[in-house]
DNA sequence: CGACTCCTTGACAGCGTTCAACAGTAGTGG
DNA sequence: CCACTACTGTTGAACGCTGTCAAGGAGTCG
């Protein structure tokens, strides 16, 4: 049997969303980072924006005393690194290797209020998509159990990656709690018992390769469809 | 003894980030709200932006079943409704009897690109402001104590009010623990232990004046200085 | 092979929620 | 003006979800 997965294999090419602004600024030059590895720091100069080639990034900020939250997974083709500001306002660090394509960034946010090129529209919709995350996000860790939130975190990446037969995780456990305002026992314990209801199946020699069953059920649990007619 | 307070009656003039926008959009009315009604509700067209010049209004999410996360408080001078789309992504309603001026808002968003208009760096301005908050806003939801919450909430109504000697909330218990992730028993507590800590003093019939005394101690149980320098 | 990382699972504790009672206040309408 | 009701806030007691601490297995890397 032939199941299809988001690993380097069978990569498609890298979303164009930035293929305006490559054409514009053509100053696009490639970097590659090790694993765990920092692409750029919270409170440094805004100088570059990057696009992910290849790889996953997590983007988090930190409390004096160490804890830790992540506010958004960047899988390839997502950009990270607009700023409106001079200085980043989070930390950025690659999960696994990562390729990153990148550009000096200060054209950039600028060019919004220049002219009404396709650069600006795909900036204000960056904008958009992180603005609507976010807020979902906020409702996820104040509202939201912990069960929920897996059920969340799961279906957002069997979206992001296309809902793979398949889906390989790129972070570990950790990086998840941290992401779902959790520890990462409780983590891997929501996702136990998400296996035991068999709901999905956990994979692999480290867990990280998922096999999602039941997509609606796991939606059910999530209740992240806030606005959703009822079951006809 | 005198005492400065944030009532009605030492209104000082309504900031004027808007005033740029005013002269050229030039349809600003003015509207009121009763307590507890809604301003435009989440997924409705976003055909206007509002800007506060009396009362408070709050911004929220709801899962189906009815728990409710609040994203921000806006007080007197802050604007709301500004979208890209073309909808409201949450629900704003007044907490207390709320006038605001209204304008269309096809105009503005579009001016984004259009030329470097001094609006199109209002808008940018309160875009970064709203990230910024929204990211604190995620660290503290998924990250905080229920007291450090408590305090990071009082500091930031503390300082939006300009510090003034008493503080009078305009929001009930319930929409403060919505805003924090938590019950509102659990901030009437954690209230109650800032006050027997002698941080604070709850005074008034219904306890939503507050009077800070030490406001140092309130910031490091906040922990709200991430990047904060050791204490020299 | 040894050290390390990653993940799971169990036992237990604690923080915050839930449920409840009570008191004070505001709003409403006769 | 006052009674009535709904709302608001505080506090107590018990519960339970999640965190904490700990142990152990499995995989990886040098």
């Amino acid at each position: 049997m032939l199941v299809r997965v988001n690993s380097n294999k069978t990569a498609k090419p890298v979303p164009s969303q930035l293929s305006e602004l490559a054409r514009q600024n053509a100053v696009w030059s490639e970097f590659k980072y090790r694993r765990g590895s920092e692409i750029f720091g919270e409170a440094e100069p805004a100088d570059y924006v990057y696009q992910i080639r290849e790889g996953a990034v997590r983007t988090y900020k930190r409390l004096s005393d160490g804890r830790r939250q992540i506010g958004a997974f960047h899988l390839r083709g997502d950009i990270l690194g607009v700023e409106n500001g001079e200085i980043y306002r989070f930390t950025a660090e690659a999960i696994v290797n990562t390729t990153v394509w990148i550009a000096m960034s200060q054209s950039l946010f600028a060019g919004l209020g220049k002219a009404d090129i396709p650069a600006a529209n795909h900036v204000r919709d960056l904008i958009t998509r992180t603005l609507e995350h976010m807020e979902n996000h906020l409702l996820l860790l104040g509202r939201q159990t912990a069960l929920e939130r897996t059920a969340a975190f799961l279906l957002e990446m069997d979206r992001r990656l296309q809902q793979p037969a398949l889906m390989i995780l790129p972070m570990c456990r950790r990086d998840i709690a941290d992401y779902l305002g959790l520890t990462l026992e409780t983590v891997s314990r929501a996702l136990s018992t998400l296996r035991d209801r068999g709901i999905l199946s956990l994979e692999g020699k480290m867990q990280r390769k998922i096999a999602l069953h039941d997509r609606p059920k796991l939606a059910e649990i999530a209740l992240a469809a806030r606005g959703m007619p009822p079951p006809k």
